[in-house]
DNA sequence: TCCCTGCGGGAAAGGGCTTTCTCTGCGGTA
DNA sequence: TACCGCAGAGAAAGCCCTTTCCCGCAGGGA
């Protein structure tokens, strides 16, 4: 690999000059000069060394992001809007996936703080652990001390700048847009206990249900991954215990994807039958059949403030925006069917009564 | 941010014994001492630099990868497989999205160059562009002559290792079906026509008409962008010019999803009056509704492939694998409708001729 | 008792670049 | 004519690590 030094010798001037025809530097050098250095440069197809750059350099630039997944939808929007504003400034981003893992999360930190990260922006849900909440704020404050700016997405847990998507307001939007439709007997399908985006999410559907008089017994949740056949999965359970069911809202729009394709598969009409609500707006939510009825957070914009926040100018008073959940209303949702088909449910109430057989 | 020497100094050894206790060299230290190092990190909350190290090391460890969009359900099916093997080896990657801009795809090339990469993975479909191909190939010949290890996925231009999906047979695939259907006048929506992956599927999907005698005149085929609007955009252009089309084969899943939302919005029903063909098999279409008939693509499989041959021993031939297509019926493909809309294909006749109005 | 061996530790040489500082030589002023 | 100032180029000092090389010392064999 050729070095600055070969395309100096090359061009029969010092490293110095080299180095300052090719970054530009503010340093005037002839054209005689310059043009033997660019000569040199292609003839070697010289690249300079990115880490000894990084090191000789004082300041930093790259961008950090830890995320659960890239590919997951949410965070593929939510890295659009980073990736959108960090162009805009030629920055370099960094991005890693913890695949929900809190122990590659804390790795994370000390690897893009290892890589001299200008700053570092952790995306997606917070876990309820104060163990690992304890660990990865003094991880976070240690790089803060030397000078790192940070931002989180969707968790609580850190003190500093955050963007917050409103997840409780949009478990509250839900809530009460079933109950608005007369929904009674509704289930839910929730990403892992663990994550404070689950809690969150249905802490505010159950605001709503209660204000309106109903309930959401623990029964009636049902907890398995956040992902597609999570979803499809979790149905299958909650329908088993619940046949009455005339709603289930899905804590994200993948889950709900899942609880379509199973409604399908019990051939289950959506909504005449049952109504499924989703969460988050992905692109595909309109794309289904029936078209997704979901509560939209604005994902991009989400990733655009985080990246606008740790790259603008520190502010004294840690900066928390808190962005608005929407309903959108499509075609998963209707008016709780008239006959409810607790009159049938004797079927799938005897299958279940069958297991002892 | 604290250095080595400051954890030397702290726990009262010199910078390389600090070392050698930090990175478990071979060289044996006394526990005595090495306790005293590991007091220091934590207390110093000591990391690394990593740039320094790569500099210090010789030896390169990290993978970049250039691929069109890591949130595009292709790409991220892909880059699911190259990530498997990577950590495997306690690889780190860098993954970069061109946006297909050749030029952004060169200075990508640059890029993971100067950052010292130990191989460079280019995911994507190639371009028609002379010129482009020539420069790219510069650079990855310049590359590969310091000892760094090229493989591409799915583009012809470079002469070294190859994972190719077998695009031509998969097009193959799908005339083939559409013509045991019964379907004569099938209508294409294409990707850009700058696109190699295009043109391969084009040339299958055309090859397998011929076959049958029947034909794929330009007039039916449509380019747009290899997405879902592109997809229901060309779908409409298709069918304003050609109402009578019975069946539309997509070039991508993405593009195949906006035509399901095209033709939902105008009415026709899948598959009974106009069949649609998809092609990769991303995860979602199989959660469509109807669920979408499509060419398999062993995506992940295929990133898997390009991450071992690049990571293996190099080989004195370059290695070409290619990888099968795959028929996969579902739902969107059916025998072609025994009325033909002919007769109704009037209205949209006369929309067209409305312009003049 | 002396010498050799080997272990544990430190000194120092890079690795490739940026940047400050220094030096040379030229044009201009008194 | 002597001197000053400045433009343009190079020397060299880092940046933060790793790793080779070397040294001192303790223990074992002759």
């Amino acid at each position: 690999m050729a070095t600055l030094s070969d395309v100096a010798r090359r061009a029969g001037v010092s490293p110095a000059t080299a180095s300052r025809v090719i970054n530009g530097s503010s340093k005037p050098v002839t054209d005689e000069l310059r043009e033997r250095v660019l000569a040199a440069v292609a003839e070697l197809q010289y690249v300079p060394n990115a880490h000894a750059q990084l090191l000789a350099r004082s300041h930093r630039s790259a961008v950090g992001v830890i995320v659960h997944d890239v590919s997951d939808p949410y965070f593929a929007e939510i890295t659009r809007g980073l990736q959108r504003v960090a162009t805009d400034q030629g920055r370099l981003l960094m991005i890693c996936n913890s695949y929900r893992d809190p122990d590659r999360e804390l790795e994370y930190v000390e690897l893009l703080r290892g890589h001299q990260v200008a700053a570092l922006i952790l995306a997606g849900s917070g876990y309820h652990d104060e163990a690992f909440t304890r660990q990865l704020n003094e991880k976070l404050a240690a790089y803060e001390a030397t000078g790192g700016r940070v931002a989180v997405i969707g968790r609580h847990e850190h003190s500093g700048d955050a963007v917050m998507p409103d997840n409780r307001a949009g478990g509250y939007l839900a809530g009460r847009e079933l109950c608005g439709l007369g929904h009674r007997a509704i289930g839910v399908i929730a990403g892992p206990r663990i994550l404070t985006t689950t809690t969150d999410r249905l802490a505010g559907l159950r605001q709503a249900l209660t204000e309106q008089g109903r309930e959401l017994p623990e029964r009636r949740i049902r907890y398995a991954e956040f992902d597609r056949d999570g979803g499809a999965e979790a149905t299958a359970r909650l329908l088993d215990a619940d046949p009455e069911l005339t709603a289930v809202v899905a804590l994200n729009d993948s889950m709900a994807i899942g609880a379509l394709a199973t409604l399908r598969a019990r051939g289950l009409a959506v909504p005449q039958q049952i109504s499924v609500l989703g969460f988050d707006d992905m692109p595909i939510a309109r794309d289904v059949t029936p078209a997704l009825t979901t509560v939209r957070l604005p994902l991009v914009h989400m990733g655009v403030r985080a990246m606008s926040l740790v790259l603008g100018v520190g502010a004294p008073t840690p900066r928390v925006e808190v962005l608005p959940a929407e309903l959108v209303r499509r075609d998963t949702a209707g008016p709780v069917p008239h006959s409810t088909r607790a009159t049938a449910g004797s079927a799938p109430r005897a299958r279940r009564g069958g297991t002892a057989s």
